[in-house]
RNA sequence: CGGGGUGUAGCUCAGCCUGGUAGAGCACUACGUUCGGGACGUAGGAGUCGCAGGUUCAAAUCCUGUCACCCCGACCA
């Protein structure tokens, strides 16, 4: 492409509304616009990178041997109604009416459309395995749309759905997935890392998603630093603790504790370690009551451990006030185990505890030296907080750190969860009806653009990775307008890249060699090559790589092979 | 949905408190100078001040309502 043929101008400043670099930097090339709260226009410097994403996933999604179809994007009700989901899923579903007064919906996920395919197209078990994927359009009415594409209500989705005769079947075609998840994002140059997840509203029971490193991420990983154990901080497990818990040596003391609510207040007044004290949170219960969680005061609790808990309503919701007070009799800052008479569960970390400090159920009051067994009956510990950096891996082996990461991939093995719902059966063997075994493989096209800048910027711009830079090199002739030997030069080369297949950009714009540079860096192209009178006159061009900071001479005999030597070194 | 904030030129923002001819920088157009790291000068185009109502001789400015957007939280792949 030449530069001074494409109209969309590249900005110095930032648009306001950009929190995160790489939507920063997006506005900024001209990559996407904004059409409304969390749809984009793709500009076509920034869709020739979504193209090449897409191109990879596609790849390998072929080479694993899944078959791409097209589903549309709308959807009738009765399916939705069919699998359940209809009630399930909450406003984030979009939901409207055609003209006869029919219910639609905009699909967030296809799982009900591809069961209904697979039910009416698969008749035996001679035809499974078999995997169905599509790269198209979703929508989910987010609450908040945030960070541009990274969490946009329209988005670009790679969704795959495979469907086996039996749940070994359904494990081997999910590691096959796995495989070509790893290949994907290796072969886009991000640096990533596949974690244990949660089923969320898709459902299911084995899950792990893909997280694009970056420290702005939205969300937390615990990571092993002795194996190959990563879990999203969301389901990460807390180890029980081996030692067994020390002695009681004090007695149990109430103490005056005016105002203190929070744990650092409650410690800081008592002068105990926030280790050495409880937390009570109360939470709905499902019955319409409330249950007690009880943590250790330096702990955070885990939403997504606890609403999974007996008893307790999913999703997880704070006791209001006034239930608070119907159940202890006290205020929320003074709660604790003690006293409390409705259902308690108590985390391992808590349950260890001795001679701990917890809420009196009492305003302004508080306990010391409060034991289990003596003072309070033996609780079965659960795991209901969250992991910190430096707990015990699960696995026993290494400690855990907390990295942050980009969702860019989520795998699932679902089982029959909607195949017996929708009665997704094939002929066994025998001839007899066997409910089909299916996974789920989705990939966030669109977000893996973003997150690959946050992981690949400077301060100048964009550093794309070779495999999805919309352009592999940039040619930037000083003087193009003024001097004939810098425009031959040029357009030979031009003519020479695209003739060897490599995309090029030629900046032939009438611009001072200053605002081409910043631009070619701005946009992030991994090569730039620079023609000016002064280097050919001693027979050369200048090479840099996007992330180097001086350039090089490079002879001007065969730029082209240079440069395909340097993409596949 | 709760809390906070913002709507003025394509973009970033000033002006609002204290009502009286709508501004700056960037971008854009023309001309001239400049020309290897986001040039300079001169001239110019571009805004129903989010929208509606009210107060007033007079509203970007004060009041009421409304819409949109952003941030934090909860929620979510």
């Amino acid at each position: 492409m030449r530069f001074s043929q494409y109209p969309i101008s590249t900005l110095k400043e930032v648009p306001g509304d950009a929190e995160v670099v790489s939507h920063q930097l997006m506005l900024r090339a001209g990559l996407i616009r904004r059409l409304a709260a969390g749809l984009y226009v793709w500009l076509p410097m920034g869709l020739r990178t979504l193209k090449k994403v897409e191109q990879i996933v596609r790849e390998e999604m072929n080479r694993a041997g899944a078959l791409e179809l097209c589903m549309p994007t709308i959807q009738p009700a009765e399916l939705w109604i069919e699998s359940g989901r209809w009630s399930k899923y909450g406003p984030e579903l979009l939901r409207f009416k055609d003209r006869h007064d029919r219910d639609f919906v905009y699909g967030p996920t296809h799982e009900e459309v591809i069961t209904d395919i697979a039910r009416r197209e698969l008749r035996s078990y001679k035809q499974l395995p078999v995997n169905f994927y599509q790269i198209q359009s979703k929508f989910r009415d987010e609450i908040r749309p945030r960070f541009g594409v990274m969490r946009a209500r329209e988005f670009l989705m790679k969704d795959a759905y495979s469907f086996h005769a039996d749940a070994a079947s359904l494990a081997e075609g999910y590691r096959l997935m796995f495989d070509a998840y790893t290949r994907i994002f290796t072969r886009m140059g991000l640096k990533f890392r596949a974690v244990q997840a949660d089923g969320g509203s898709i459902g299911g029971d084995t899950s792990q998603e893909f997280h694009v490193l970056a420290d702005s991420g939205e969300d937390a990983i615990a990571i092993s630093d002795a194996d190959d154990y990563a879990s999203n901080l969301e389901t990460a497990a807390t180890a029980a603790l081996a030692t067994p818990r020390a002695a009681p040596s004090e007695p149990v003391e109430k103490v005056a504790t005016p105002n203190a609510r929070t744990i650092a207040e409650v410690s800081a007044l008592l002068a105990v370690d926030a280790a050495q004290c409880i937390k009570t949170l109360v939470v709905d219960g499902s019955e319409g009551d409330v249950v007690a969680l009880v943590i250790r005061g330096d702990h955070d609790l885990n939403a997504v451990k606890s609403q999974k808990l007996e008893g307790v309503a999913s999703p997880l919701r704070m006791a209001g006030a006034e239930r608070i007070r119907a159940a202890t009799g006290a205020e929320a800052g003074f709660l604790g185990p003690l006293g409390f008479k409705g259902k308690l569960y108590v985390d391992h970390a808590a349950a260890h505890l001795a001679d701990f400090v917890c809420g009196a159920n009492e305003k302004d009051m508080h306990y010391r030296g409060v034991n289990w067994r003596r003072d309070l009956p033996e609780p079965q510990s659960v795991d209901i907080r969250n992991v910190q950096p430096g707990d015990p891996s699960p696995t026993g082996r290494g400690t855990l750190q907390i990295a942050r990461g980009i969702e860019v991939g989520h795998i699932f093995q679902l089982g029959q969860l909607y195949s017996a719902a929708m009665n997704a059966s094939v002929l066994d063997e025998e001839g007899k009806a066997l409910t089909m075994f299916m996974g789920c493989y989705g990939i966030g096209v669109t977000r893996i653009v973003a997150a690959a800048i946050e992981q690949n910027h400077d301060a100048n711009g964009i550093i794309w990775p070779e495999a999805i830079a919309p352009f592999q090199v940039v040619l930037v002739p000083i003087n193009y307008q003024k001097s004939a030997q810098v425009q031959e030069t040029a357009d030979a080369l031009y003519r020479d890249f695209n003739a060897a297949g490599i995309d090029v950009l030629l900046d032939d714009r009438d611009a001072r060699p200053g605002v081409k540079f910043a631009d070619s860096e701005l946009l992030g192209i991994p090569h730039r090559i620079v023609i000016g009178e002064r280097s050919l006159k001693a027979g050369n061009l200048e090479y840099r790589h996007r992330r180097e900071t001086e350039s090089r001479e490079m002879p001007a005999a065969d730029p082209v092979g240079y440069i395909r030597h340097k993409l596949n070194p």
